[in-house]
DNA sequence: TATGAATGAGTCTTCATTCAT
DNA sequence: AATGAATGAAGACTCATTCAT
């Protein structure tokens, strides 16, 4: 999961146990993340990762290096399934289709920048994770485009649409019950994306990605002073 | 804002100045909590509203007391609105739609109750919260029932489809830009929720109000063995 | 209980409703203190006073101005109680036993001294509680003089020996000086262990050590509904 | 003084340094409570000790488990005491004598229990220290045999009367079942008064009422920087 | 290099005391 | 005069980060 993709840039690639402690804190910081948010104390991350806070700290110089470790292995993850996803599908409609229901690991990354304003900042940020993102909408783009063109996806939505609605739907539960009521929400909003069905004319111009922001939302940041 | 179905039921109401104090920390919280999260210093909140922390703390004996006025705050003034959609509207579908486009307060509570594992057991185990959140969701079903029988809502669906739907856009942003983007997702699932199109078959039953989960979604809680 | 002998000298006699706040007040503080030591929050003593704190406040200035007044009262009791000793005692010796038995306030207020140095610090600045202290003191030397006279107390004790003694009850100093005073009672004490001498029947068995309580004493906790 | 017997069971050895000052620490907590009671602020202590609050805090994760660490040091030392009594003097009434006299830290640990309620609730429900009182009644009871085997000891009281008499010098219980107890050593102390007796010659002479100090006892006020 | 001990700044919370009602 | 609200300083405790072992 942790591929080298999202190994420090430039650096020379890590002693075998090295890697493994790396990638293991990563796992770490992803499970107590998602359970307790990116505040959650840095030994507790140790400890579940089986190491000390030092070797933490040798690895990731301070919490906003692994907050954006994090993100980087996400959105990596989130890549290579996208590319899956645009490569394998036969339609563009199934690959929207699967893009949509399938990338478990970009809703983590979205979730972890959702949850606290602080790390929304540090992966906001980040180039290299801004990369991997353009990259994720690039081949969104790619796949609504060839939907629109085989007549399967409504024209007057854009890819920035997706993803606005995407992010939208991040906040998908884990746990199983869950999971069921949200698949009927994602076939309603499939269905709302079906042509055909012009009783609303949706209001303003369909959005490109470049209207969208990084990771297609911004968390609430009203200036403090509102 | 904060009426006083908010107020502390059964106690003596408090002095006009106490009132006032009152409600200005929980304007201030509900800022506050929204810029920062539900875990921001309480000084600061206690500064945001004109008072001393001494004068917070002999409000809200602590953090936990404060998240929970600030919800029952929101989801009163959600409830409110709700019941004006439901009363004033002509028809259901009207109605449904200003419900879903409308709930600015409950979308900070839901918001609350999302951003940390914290605060949403919080909210989670008051039972005054609960009760608002029960007559909310009795009015989205009288609301659905009536759209439904207009044949303006497919009958596919339930209040607690849409209910989990609503739960899935809450995190609307704030900012006027991403407004419009939500907007239009906002109409497509709209649209999806119009009758005649059986391009999908939805998976399962309707959902019943009483199959979704206090506050129609779960917070990120997995086992913290995973 | 709360005689005007401890009332603020100098001042005009209080008003009867202030007269009986003011002894509420300090009866709350005895069994408060009692309880949880003098540095008790200021608030429950005067909530357990049926008063507000702000009456509490105009009473007492300040937290030491109640211990001194909690001081007062029970010295004031105390010497009381010795005064109708030494008058109605046919013996110096039975009069001193009654002295020592009888003394619970005094211990109060020892223990009140002892609890925290804070406290001790307020009492022994006290004149009047001084005062209180000396007319005691004469009290029981007087008693002890006519014990002595009488045959019943060996004469190679003082007054001074009884007091120590007395105190040790409590607390064994640490400074060198009171150490040698607590080790002539201590001799004493021995004395009584020896055997040949049974002017007294003790009362009761032989305890084991198994009827003794954990650490062989029971701290002041009387139900805080005392 | 902080044997290792004192050290958290079952735990790996502390490093050096960390064993240090966990020593440290203990030792400025019995000097500070001593002094100021068991409430006395943590920076205090920590500064004592040389080391940060962090350290004090990593070490002992609240007050209560400083409190019990002291008390169980304090114990322990006692029994030391109280062994190297029991063996090395010749005779059971010596060693008596010199159990009675010599268990300054067993002062301490009963002054610490009886001085904050606080404080007892805490040594009461700690296993580990009513072990160790056990074990040092049950040497006390050896010691009390063998002083009544020779005939130096009264044989109608027994080792539980010796303690409690013990714990009179500290200070008198209010439950009515500890007052029989403190009765029976009230009258063996009133007995050691009763003339005739010159077993002891008491050391020094007669005390004077003025050669005791203010309520007969002065609390531990060691100078701060003792 | 890995570990975990030490530090101290940042927050929460309590409570004595003052003051408006 | 009585009440209870407001204040803010004091102290407990947590945790990110640094550093000795």
């Amino acid at each position: 999961m942790n591929s080298d993709i999202s190994a420090p840039e430039g650096e020379l690639p890590l002693r075998a146990d090295a890697r493994r402690n790396r990638d293991q804190i990563i796992n770490a910081a992803k499970a107590i993340f998602a359970a307790e948010g990116p505040d959650a104390p840095m030994e507790e991350i140790a400890r579940r990762a089986g190491v000390g806070v030092g070797t933490l700290y040798r690895r990731f110089p301070d919490r906003e290096a692994l907050i954006r470790a994090v993100a980087r292995d996400n959105f990596t993850n989130a890549l290579t399934h996208a590319q899956a996803a645009a490569t394998e599908e036969t339609t563009g409609w199934n690959a929207l289709v699967r893009l949509l229901k399938s990338s478990d690991e970009l809703q983590l990354s979205v979730r972890l920048g959702m949850t606290s304003p602080r790390a929304w900042d540090v992966v906001k940020g980040d180039q290299v994770t801004q990369g991997l993102r353009d990259s994720l909408l690039e081949i969104l783009e790619g796949v609504v485009g060839t939907a629109q063109a085989e007549g399967s996806l409504r024209t007057d939505v854009g890819a920035g649409d997706i993803a606005a609605m995407y992010s939208m739907l991040l906040r998908r539960p884990t746990d199983p019950a869950q999971q069921r009521i949200a698949e009927r929400a994602l076939h309603i909003m499939l269905d709302g994306l079906r042509p055909h069905r012009h009783a609303t004319e949706l209001p303003g111009r369909p959005l490109q990605v470049s209207e969208v922001h990084p990771l297609s939302t911004a968390p609430a940041h009203p200036a403090p002073g509102t």
